[in-house]
DNA sequence: CGGGATCCCTTACGATACTG
DNA sequence: CAGTATCGTAAGGGATCCCG
């Protein structure tokens, strides 16, 4: 993404990190990977009941190309597909808890 | 934001922090906004050169209504008004500078 | 000088149907 | 079971012109 200004450097990290947990889903299945580890396809799914199929794949897939996820294929019939963070999809969990915390903050700040 | 999963509630944070500064140009201007301290609305143009005044009045419109930006106007010919970071806006700096060194962190992990 | 109003385009998001 | 394919919609972002 180009912004432009002169020490874009400042911020680019800022821009990387928003890109890769920027999408709707994003957090919330990192989050549920993050504290109850491996998960199946069916099982995040049904974890997720306003999500449809499409998206959840789509957004799983994008988390495995930035190296988030590692997905597991069972080569079996009935398909069985695993998901779990890889160690540097982990490192991701105080920057999840900061957000997590001020977002709260920010909540009880907005309502007076 | 409805996501549908039995305890929303853990990543609500996170979605209230991604709605406040997932804009665009927002974590930019925040930044420019922490370290300069007050800026005139023609400084914070000339330094985001890529963004245009409709755009950058948009995403500062929507940081004060978030209480992270005050808009002071000054009753001038011609007229003058100035930003600045509220207290509550000055909280977000742990957060923003988190997210700064994980995305450069990020950066070099998907280099290799 | 610091906007507002309008129009347009791309992208993210989503519903539905079908498949190895 | 775990997807793909296709199509449609809504929102974010941007260009341009006008205004007190």
């Amino acid at each position: 993404m180009r912004l432009g200004a002169q020490d874009d450097k400042t911020t680019d990290g800022i821009v990387a990190t928003l890109e890769v947990i920027g999408g709707k889903w994003k957090p919330l299945i990192l989050f549920i990977l993050l504290h109850e580890g491996t998960k199946r396809f069916g099982e995040l799914r049904r974890m997720l009941p306003l999500i449809t199929q499409g998206m959840l794949t789509n957004q799983l897939r994008e988390l495995e190309r930035d190296g988030l996820v590692e997905r597991r294929v069972y080569q079996e019939i009935p398909p069985k597909v695993e998901y779990k963070l890889t160690a540097h999809g982990k490192t991701l969990d105080p920057v999840l808890t900061d957000m997590c915390s001020w977002g709260f903050k920010h909540l009880d700040f907005m309502r007076d």
